[in-house]
DNA sequence: ATCTTTTTGCAACCCGGTTGCAAATACAGT
DNA sequence: ACTGTATTTGCAACCGGGTTGCAAAAAGAT
């Protein structure tokens, strides 16, 4: 695991970027540093919204490649929008995340619950397991003590 | 639970509809049967195809009603396309499947493992669980004796 | 049978996302 | 540094899945 969330420098996230063998450009850094701040796992249209200089089809390329060089984790979290979370473990290979996900009905947030593993189940012989998404929904501590 | 699937008579959908206080017209029960059928999660997409007489509209009325009134399990399979699953208990009141479903990458279909429950995990106190989603990702039985 | 309410199909629209293309930028070789 | 090649970017147009406004059709009530 690594350090908290959001306390990454920028030249952290140029690293992450070239040892996955993608050519850092601005654009990259800047979605890097946008996913790594987020801290939760962020949509393509959050990410739209936080970048307002980037072109939406420069992001989609982005997270793209980003998915396919294994920096990136994908998770959907029922609110019919994919999300991406930067990955800091250099040989991650799976797509997925590998512990449990909340999803806040209320605000909408997803939040990673870093410290809970996923606990696998046992299947039939013949099923070739890849990964798996474990989606808890509900409402979160915060939106649960506002009301 | 309930028997095998896709072995009820029209009555028993005409039944189901009506005993979620769903008034029984002719599409939803043909939208209710052809849930019924599929045996397994279907999206939106899949039922236009199988019901081409009805309209996208009309199936997408269907499906958000059945939705409101508990008649189906809603959920995602990484596919980004939602999927419905005709839910046979009476009282069941959660939108999600309480079973573990499987997410086939090379054919895109998804398998109910109804007899595998998913397991639990232990939240935060401050957090309200209202379901769970847990999808597990690979290569199906009959994909991968295919090869 | 007539009036009222609900349901339906069509077309238009919406939203998130992707793609074709030409301009801009970065890179390599000399 | 200069020129030629490859990569990346922004724009606009497009795409797919799904929803909505509206008028016609069907169902229910009196």
């Amino acid at each position: 695991m690594h350090e908290a969330m959001g306390k990454h420098y920028d030249e952290e996230y140029l690293q992450l970027i070239k040892e996955h063998g993608v050519r850092p450009t601005a654009n990259r850094i800047l979605v890097a540093r946008a996913l790594g701040r987020a801290g939760r796992p962020t949509s393509q249209k959050e990410l739209e919204d936080i970048l307002k200089t980037l072109d939406k089809s420069s992001i989609s390329r982005c997270l793209t490649l980003f998915k396919a060089h294994h920096l990136v984790h994908v998770l959907e979290d029922g609110s019919e929008a994919v999300r991406y979370e930067l990955c800091w473990s250099y040989s991650c290979q799976t797509d997925d995340d590998l512990h449990v996900h909340f999803y806040c009905e209320v605000c909408g947030r997803t939040f990673c619950m870093s410290d809970i593993p996923i606990p696998l189940v046992r299947l039939p012989e013949d099923y070739t397991l890849h990964s798996v998404n474990y989606m808890a929904k509900g409402v979160c501590a915060s939106c649960r003590n506002k009301n």
